[in-house]
DNA sequence: CAGTGGTCTAGACCACTGA
DNA sequence: CAGTGGTCTAGACCACTGT
């Protein structure tokens, strides 16, 4: 059987892990590998790229390529959407809208999107279920300058979410997550007692230069994110 | 200039979000997008690789290469090594060992980690500062079955991840984000009011099959972790 | 079984950067 | 300026899977 980049790439991260190659250590270049492993370069070289992308080793144009010292370690979640997440968890989903307004977008909501002065935007607020409990609060500002449509959507109907994954795309966005307290209205939303901690994504989303949406997810208490990595 | 696979990654990724090729709808194979770019199918193939990693396009042999519908959205977070993720904020790192038994693991670690009975486990707390304020509360537990070594560190000169980092590498681990509440405890120790909401990391780590250690980390209350995509 | 993506090869030229 | 990785090419064979 042939030399596949897998066999490479499997090969030298346990060089690596067993201490074969110590952390900082300086690798052979590819052409020596590639001699090595009996195989040509450019397999060499997508092995050693993937390992560079899962933060394993660093390369450097004639510098060579190095075992990270403190390997970056990386996890990757999935960014949820509600329903599919509820639904995964075999729950029944369900959607209320809880408020709407249109208004001119206050004064951190331009800070944090940059926009201009005097932008009007749709501001909703939004209630996930799962098997009829409380699952999410979602606060919500869309950018009415940038996407008109939204001030006629029918957001009863459906979530804004969703309205919005299948009205526009978003070429960049930023996510953050963070622990929030529940006040009195959040705690009556989520069914809990106030004071609780809850988990909260806020995430921005833009169209090239022009922002989108920013929203705040408040989980009910408990929540967690979970990856494997 | 030759046509590079990032001109073609970006020129159908523009198609793409410009909605030449909408969600669901079935995109030319290699050959013909090699043709159409004028470059190698190798070339092709690497873009296409990648929008695929990416989330934006799924790809099946025989059945080809398709939008996907409602793209994998995924984050990629960087996980915080605590000093690194302090001095990257120009902050001075000071650590300091807050309390070190070993004990039996008890059983909800056990069960965490899946741990044969009496498995004997070192348990540290510690605390990270940031310019001599309090940034981040460690409660680890190390498995002393796999790393017996770990009895006779010493952890009032070296936190337990560096010296962890140092000393084994790990094959697989999962990680969770989620809020906690600062009890009395973490209130003092964090300089914060009991009550406030926190931003939590739990990450269980394994070398192979063998459970290394579990850790809970609570950042100071307002700590959010942010990432762009 | 035929079409599509997955991968390898051998060679080439280029871009970056450390010495 | 020389060594290393970054990328492209043209061609080949293979693996999977829908029809």
């Amino acid at each position: 059987m042939r030399t596949t980049f897998k066999d490479v790439k499997s090969d030298i991260l346990a060089k690596i892990m067993l201490g074969e190659w110590a952390p900082g250590a300086l690798l052979p270049n590819e052409v020596d590998l590639a001699e090595t492993y009996g195989c040509a370069r450019a397999t060499v070289n997508r092995a050693m790229r993937e390992l560079a992308d899962d933060g394993i080793v660093e390369r450097r144009r004639k510098a060579g390529t190095r075992v990270r010292s403190a390997p970056i370690r990386q996890a990757r979640f999935d960014i949820p959407v509600v329903r599919d997440e509820i639904e995964r968890g075999n729950a029944e989903y369900r959607y209320a809208l809880v408020s709407r307004t249109v208004e001119r977008a206050p004064d951190w909501l331009r800070a944090q999107l940059s926009l201009e002065p005097d932008t009007r935007a749709i501001h909703l607020t939004c209630m996930h279920y799962a098997d009829g409990a409380p699952y999410q609060y979602e606060d919500r500002w869309i950018n009415l300058d940038v996407l008109p449509a939204a001030e006629n959507a029918d957001f009863t109907a459906i979530g804004p979410n969703e309205w919005l994954v299948a009205t526009i795309p978003f070429s960049n966005a930023e996510i953050s997550f963070s622990a929030s307290l529940a006040d009195d209205r959040l705690a009556e939303y989520l069914g809990c007692p106030a004071g609780q901690p809850l988990f909260t994504i806020e995430r921005s989303t833009w169209w090239e230069t022009r922002a989108i949406t920013f929203v705040r997810l408040y989980f009910r208490p408990g929540h967690r994110m979970t990856t494997k990595y």
